[in-house]
DNA sequence: TTTTAATCAGATTAATTTATCTGAATAATA
DNA sequence: TATTATTCAGATAAATTAATCTGATTAAAA
């Protein structure tokens, strides 16, 4: 079950704020965010190798390699990652489906979405990772805990 | 590109607010809501079938055949047909995908992204159909027009 | 220098969602 | 009664998304 990510950027997104945890200098294994996070590792792998390519992240081969942020997390918005993976489409299509939504052709529930919408997008533009880090490391230990 | 909802959501929503439109007695083919909406006639027909045995719709078999809506405009909200479609996990689901997202164990966006879940299940819930009649009216003459 | 553990790239598979097809049953109407 | 246009049910196909596998490359450390 989605809501308004695909699987794709929401695991990019966790993983993504579980770097943001780490220590400066540190860097992680797919196969710590894959164990921390209960999220497949070949998937997530997959998934940073396309954030790295957009420079979001960075990654060091060979043993004792892994990923970390391409830049400090106090420079990093969550909606950059949302872009990089889903791109903002979300952003500008209508809610019920209907083609050419806009002021000038409005759907019946246009002007509500619309709302919504705006305050999704802030959301995810108005802070930076570095201020959910502390949310960030309290949500990463309860999952440890379940397994 | 979807939104929040499934395609087949989005299409049954469209349909439910098309035969919403029509007048009192009359019924629509599945060949004429696919015409009005531009969406595949096989598809829509399928999803007003499954919301036919939710009796949200009524169809009627045979040469002017069609569907109906299942009791009055004025009976019926959107959120019931996301309900029978979708379902409401969306309303309960983690906007970054992760596991027991809660008020006890929130992720870093859980309550901001709160507010917005209730705003948007707020939209679904408030008016009927009755409500949008005027404004689906506008919206579905304005598709033809394009074609 | 050898071993080991990692990323990386690309192919493949699996699962889910979206869409179409086919044939039977039904009912209005000519 | 014959024709026609419809729903209905269920199978199938196509497209998209999610997940896995394999082999090559890389680099640290023994």
């Amino acid at each position: 079950m989605t809501v308004i990510f695909s699987k794709k950027c929401e695991y990019g997104l966790q993983a993504v704020l579980y770097l943001s945890t780490l220590d400066e200098g540190r860097m992680a294994s797919a196969e710590e965010i894959s164990r921390k996070l209960s999220i497949p590792k070949e998937f997530v792998s997959k998934i940073l190798q396309s954030l790295t390519a957009k420079k979001l992240v960075k990654s060091r081969k060979g043993n004792s390699g892994g990923f970390y942020l391409g830049k400090p997390a106090s420079k990093i918005k969550l909606i950059e990652i949302v872009d990089a993976i889903d791109g903002l489409a979300l952003f500008n299509s209508c809610v019920l489906g209907f083609p050419d939504c806009s002021p000038d052709e409005p759907c019946p529930v246009h002007n509500k979405w619309g709302k919504l919408r705006s305050s999704a997008y802030e959301m995810l533009t108005a802070e930076t990772l570095e201020h959910f880090k502390k949310k960030t490391i309290a949500k990463i230990n309860r999952i440890g805990k379940k397994k």
